[in-house]
DNA sequence: CAATTTAACTGAAACGCTTCAGTACTATTT
DNA sequence: AAATAGTACTGAAGCGTTTCAGTTAAATTG
């Protein structure tokens, strides 16, 4: 039996083929290796040869495949973003910077957003699986430690946002509330305010209990108490807010002389069913939110302004940072926020110029 | 001169390498062929080599490269994503009908919004020049006809969304704008307001002098009649919506009866506006916007609900179908508006029942 | 001027997968 | 029993880059 005939096989390509390095190299006279260094724009190539293969590739309308890329160079210049929502205000705004950055960096940012709670693990797992990206962005509170120690076995570098995996080698990045929230309080007892009501976030939320101890501290510092019944469970969601408020007033409870929502979504709701009430804020009841948003500002709502979109811009680049370095000591990133006095605290009420 | 050493030569490799499809039919004691075919659940590998097979990639821990993958198929099942914007309302809420299509379907999406106007071009061509995209989704109502024949020309398909290309050879999609702005005119001048105040967006948006044609056909109808001085440009911009309105009346025009602002956040700083100056909405001015975002809900605005976010899973949809089918006769896809009667128009006080 | 460095360029391997074309063997048909 | 069809599997050619290791020739050196 004959061993091989030598008519060489091609694959059936029906499509048209693209213009590829070999092509513009068959074209030029020369080989695969210079044209790469020529349109890459390396040493290597003379510099009338170097314009000629420029012309001739722009003439051939040669674009490099970024597959082909990727794979030969092992790397692609993208990175993953997984976040739990993208409402408006935080998550947002955070999104924002994260793109921006990339995009000022000269990477792409493929995104998924968590949509059943339960994908904590499932969606960065799949997403280097399905994609070949350099490293991962991950907003996601509800990721356990022992979820982000499986990814971390997969070897790809990751930022983990709002989240303490309880690993010191994991690199991590969160606005401190404690102090935020204290500052909020301090702000609200030295106008005088003692009947205080707390609306907090979730019970199993890093921010929320963070923002509590804030909030403790500076009662502490004055000797203020607030009692467990006024330390409403607001689940970060504007609709419960509102309906816990509803249902502690309905209860016969005096209207609280200061609301501290732990979240805008939740004071700007509180707002608007304070005015359907016809409740004046500030004068009847004071109102402080957590956040910063854009919405806030609008409404002139006294709150914490988180520097969210910093936020996302120093996460993308803590990331960028350790993908060119992948073994450097992993880092801690806190971000402060800062309080922002403005008309539903009644500040100018309580302290006239 | 000796020819060639036969000592096979091997890139330089610092970091660890991958375990491959080679190295598990090498384990498996099979060629790389019959391991592609098994893992990938396709025939041509008896069911309990295949069971093997399997045994063998977990236990490696292997995990196939989405690179080499994309280089050898051609596609990489990512959709490009550009944007003008992520603000709340309209460009959000598309933007999330577009993650989940491509979420549900397998795709994964690469997104960049356009920050610096003059970028029409440049982002979707730098985008296919950078990833490996099997198509592109494209909002930015400022490209120009020329531009999106430029791009055309990469071959890569593409739907254009809110935006007009003058070429009936391009997939676009796009919401209906002129009947719901008619809607809403005809709606106000059911209620018997007449001294009507329009609040367009930029002169050259296509989608604003659609809901300006709409208004008219709407005033021709009733012979009522909006003079020029009564159509102020508000660019859809809430600051500067609130700043010809405020300079309208700083001449000593009478307040309208009604305000049709061509979005919901003008209308919503309008709304805000009035607010502060204690002009009470509908009593004294009835106001209307064009939208139906979450926040207009929340404020009781009476408003033209766009489908905003099926558009989005739609135009994911009609991108998918291209890719699949690229030769096929471009679609024109256009989705209604629905008036959302509410609050601020007043009907309640101009139609009790 | 011979020895050495430098620069320009070539050949081909490597990246890690898919898939075509073929081979060996068993099961089915006529 | 021979022809046919089908199944399980192999070998190797792509996909389109990058980059290593040479080769050749020109420039620099002591």
């Amino acid at each position: 039996m004959r061993k091989k005939q030598e008519q060489p096989k091609s694959r059936a390509r029906t499509s048209a083929r693209h213009v590829t390095v070999v092509d513009i190299a068959r074209a030029a006279g020369v080989c695969q290796a210079t044209v790469s260094y020529a349109i890459n724009d390396r040493p290597g190539v003379g510099p009338e040869l170097r314009k000629r293969i420029l012309a001739i590739a722009k003439e051939m309308n040669y674009a490099p495949s970024p597959a082909a890329r990727h794979l030969s160079m092992s790397k692609s210049e993208m990175l993953g973003i997984v976040i739990q929502d993208l409402t408006p205000g935080w998550f947002l705004s955070m999104f924002h910077g994260m793109l921006w950055k990339a995009a000022t960096t000269g990477y792409h940012a493929i995104t998924v957003v968590s949509t059943d709670p339960g994908d904590e693990l499932d969606l960065p797992m799949h997403m280097v699986a399905k994609t070949s990206i350099d490293g991962l962005l991950w907003l996601d509170p509800r990721a356990t430690p022992d979820v982000v120690r499986k990814f971390k076995a997969k070897g790809i570098p990751f930022v983990l946002i709002q989240n303490n995996p309880e690993d010191p080698d994991v690199n991590t990045i969160a606005s401190e509330d404690r102090l935020g929230s204290r500052d909020a309080v301090r702000h609200l007892l030295k106008l005088g305010y003692r009947r205080l009501l707390l609306i907090t976030g979730h019970k199993d939320s890093a921010s929320s209990r963070e923002k509590l101890d804030g909030a403790r501290q500076a009662l502490r510092e004055l000797n203020v108490t607030v009692p467990a019944d006024r330390i409403l469970n607001g689940e970060y969601s504007s609709d419960v807010a509102v309906q816990v408020l509803e249902t502690y007033l309905d209860k016969g409870n005096p209207l609280p002389q200061a609301i501290f929502a732990f979240n805008d979504n939740m004071a700007l709701a509180i707002l608007r069913w304070l005015d359907r009430k016809g409740i004046r804020v500030p004068e009847e009841v004071a109102v402080v939110g957590y956040d910063g948003t854009d919405e806030a500002l609008q409404a002139e709502l006294t709150t914490v302004e988180t520097p969210t979109r910093d936020l996302g811009i120093m996460a993308a680049q803590l990331l960028i940072d350790v993908i060119g370095n992948p073994s450097r000591k992993a880092q801690h990133i806190l971000l402060q926020g800062t309080l922002c006095v403005r008309r539903t605290c009644g500040a100018s009420l309580r302290l006239p110029k």
